[in-house]
DNA sequence: ATTGATATTATGTATATACATAATAGGTCA
DNA sequence: TGACCTATTATGTATATACATAATATCAAT
């Protein structure tokens, strides 16, 4: 197998090569490749090069790499699956339909010990509560429950969240460093069937998700989909 | 415990200090950090070593970089959720249950066009059809549903499965390089209801998997677990 | 045979150096 | 003013070299 060879050797190209080996069966999983040195002998580079390979391929799972014993292709590639969680405008537009937004409630209320645990929040303080609704092509697609801390975000206070969604205008003004999400299933109560225009009792696909940044809650928000029609794919 | 410190500034210790800095809030999302001249200049290290430090980051969605405008904090944080889908018994052991398994049924037959469009399969040929139900100190906790390409994993036919679920026996003979999941909702039927022990329409949370080894498809699996109590959940 | 010390080996990291490349800034000329 | 060129700059990559470290292999001592 002989290997054409670049002016100068790319890492990338090292990397695009035993992936695609290991993709084709050609090392099986569970089989020792041969070492750095041979290999960058093959490819006329030098060990650092081919280090680098390896080691972006190791943190991606696809080997796993033994001082001494060397480097062998993954048994059983992550079972994780990654979820990308798009803006619904995006995801809306993407599959073709024509996004519109709807706010139903805009209120600021007082913590209650209910919100306060939802929020993560460590002290009381005022909180924005938003419930609204966004259709493709005039079909409800999502119904959307946010909580948001004013403490940490005053300026939601004077937004009035009737020519942009909550979600995006937290994208553009509140960025955050960590967020944590939960999928599950449930059934339509009669007002959630009633907004997303589905019967009672249907099921719904439910992801919640809590931001934060620099230890401050920013909001807590539950993304309701019809169960009937939504899935949420990841393919790697 | 002593721990000896490396005379040698570590990346890793550089790229540990700066997401500290962004999780705390020391720099702003958005904003703008040191170069990487200054900041090996900061901890008396080589610019490399910073680099690799920035890089990983950069990998990992934490940071942006761009030639000659520098490296800035991300604005949005990946909206991405990583999902680890465990092995059901050690997800049931960690719950604190007992984990037992029934095998249901276990059949051979030949592909009809809907099992070779599920299985993704090029040309017909025999496959294993397996239904079991995995239990929580006796309480049905997934109901799983598995289509396996006997072409391609010929030994599953004379498994008998009674002792060792599906799962765990492909993850231990036949490794695969990509899979797909695919994640929903949706009501159960009566039999579905029966086998988990809900009421008939409950809500059900719905798993699919395909994985491929080398192009060919290995297996197809849906998983099914009651909706009232089940939740997958990603912080990070 | 078991234990323990020692050598060997493949990967892991750090560094200086050199050059590549993308993006920007600044300047020239029409 | 705008089109175009050039310089500057921060990051990106490749390499040789050196040493660190973990895992294994080897061999001697008991």
């Amino acid at each position: 197998m002989q290997v054409r060879k670049p002016r100068t050797s790319s890492f990338q190209a090292i990397k695009t090569d035993i992936l695609k080996k290991i993709k084709d069966g050609y090392w099986a999983p569970g089989e020792t490749i041969p070492g750095e040195e041979s290999i960058a002998a093959d490819y006329g580079c030098s060990r650092v090069t081919v280090n680098r390979a390896l080691r972006e391929l190791a943190d991606s799972g696809y080997v796993e790499r033994r001082r001494k014993s060397g480097t062998r292709v993954s048994m059983n590639m992550e079972r994780a699956a990654r979820i990308e969680i798009p803006l619904v405008r995006k995801e809306i537009e993407a599959k073709g339909g024509t996004y519109s937004y709807l706010l139903l409630e805009k209120e600021e209320v007082q913590t209650s010990d209910w919100v306060r645990v939802k929020l993560n929040l460590q002290k009381a303080g005022p909180v924005l509560h938003i419930r609204c609704l966004h259709l493709s092509s005039g079909i409800p697609y999502q119904y959307e429950d946010r909580w948001i801390n004013l403490d940490r975000v005053p300026a939601a206070r004077d937004e009035t969240f009737k020519d942009i969604n909550p979600n995006e205008w937290l994208v553009k003004e509140e960025p955050f460093s960590e967020a944590e999400h939960t999928f599950s299933a449930a059934l339509a109560d009669k007002e959630t069937a009633n907004l997303l225009e589905i019967a009672e009792n249907d099921p719904l696909f439910i992801v919640e998700r809590r931001t934060w940044q620099a230890n401050d809650t920013i909001t807590a928000v539950k993304l309701t989909f019809p169960g009937t029609t939504y899935k949420m794919i990841s393919r790697g």
